[in-house]
DNA sequence: GTCTATATTTAGATAGAC
DNA sequence: GTCTATCTAAATATAGAC
């Protein structure tokens, strides 16, 4: 009884923020109506302006929660001098797919919204790719494929795009013949195992 | 004169088309203001609706054709049975990379409408991923790799992935450090080539 | 076909009672 | 803090002159 108290015990403050959440992941800023959230949310819709003074300021609030969660699960993982090239990226892989597998709108929003460098997070933003790109992590590409001639930056691209792209174009694969058998979980538990295998493969294998 | 004639005398509807073309592809249809369609056209905002009746209609045309473009650009070469799965992987990733470098907010528009199901297109979509999976490239990656327990639909996740991410993260790459002294262009072809070299290696590499 | 002016609808925000 | 009712602004769409 005292468990399901404190459940159901949230303020009307956050379970608005996490209907912004749920909505915006879902259809973005322009295409999300403070009705929508109201809605989400079960409150009245004069709530929202009364806690969060406006949508603007509501939808920067949960974007930077979400990014924060994205940016934490991956920027760490680049720069620890202790780990391998192969264990990162076994690590990054594991620890996004886990998160995309909770909640898979992130990738689609987070990228719509940094193309949309209109509303803040620029700072964010480069501050992360600054971060990935003087990472431990190019440092070892650099040191031991540099005399392959393979740009860290490639190997980047394709990790992040093996990762990322079942997420993004999801839809298209919930009509394909070879995934009926086959969930979309057991597919990306799969991943977790083979894109790191892949990856290593694309280093050693042989190169133009 | 006779020249630029013919080019200047391009009909108010297809002008207004383009210009719609422009504003979604950057936008989205809740991010566009058919003022912003006007405006970028150089036309009346009254003659969009004369000649569209409405925004919803226009941006269902405007969607379609960028669709046929995205779709007759792939499928057909998937589904050539002349090709070796090489070769197959080589056409289709410098087909795409063209009209992406040319285009480059097509891959974040098009996975963003796959994502909303509400608006048409299920016909087109559906069709595109039954095509794909269907396809001969399928069927010759399973007979060729079958053994090695490599499900396609990993491959085609990998390939398509590769292939699009760059331009769906391009926004975060301005202030990579790395990509400093190389530009974005010579990147993407160089991935032309490496792509199916990638590819290829991890088909033969070693497996779990 | 094109324009100006205006009608209509939608959505964000607020006032004021409770 | 919460709700109803309402204001205001923005955006789509149309009417009617030219």
């Amino acid at each position: 009884m005292g468990k399901e108290e404190i459940i159901e015990r949230q303020c009307t403050e956050s379970n608005i923020k996490e209907a912004a959440k749920t909505v915006f992941l879902k259809k973005g800023f322009a295409g999300t109506k403070t009705r929508d959230i109201a809605d989400q949310a079960g409150e009245n819709l004069a709530l929202i302006n009364y806690y969060f003074r406006s949508k603007k300021n509501l939808f920067q609030l949960v974007m930077q929660e979400i990014f924060a969660e994205f940016m934490e699960s991956s920027i760490p993982v680049f720069n620890d001098p202790k780990t391998t090239i192969r264990e990162k990226i076994e690590i990054f892989v594991d620890k996004q797919l886990d998160l995309y597998m909770h909640q898979p709108d992130i990738p689609l929003f987070v990228l719509n919204e940094i193309n949309e460098n209109s509303r803040c997070l620029d700072q964010m933003t480069q501050n992360k790719h600054e971060l990935i790109m003087q990472s431990v992590f190019h440092s070892q590409l650099e040191i031991e494929y540099g005399h392959k001639k393979i740009h860290p930056e490639h190997v980047i691209m394709n990790i992040v795009g093996m990762t990322l792209y079942p997420f993004l174009g999801r839809a298209m694969m919930n009509g394909m013949k070879g995934c009926e058998d086959m969930n979309f979980e057991t597919m990306m538990l799969e991943r977790k195992k083979l894109i790191p295998i892949w990856t290593m493969s694309m280093l050693e294998g042989p190169q133009e």
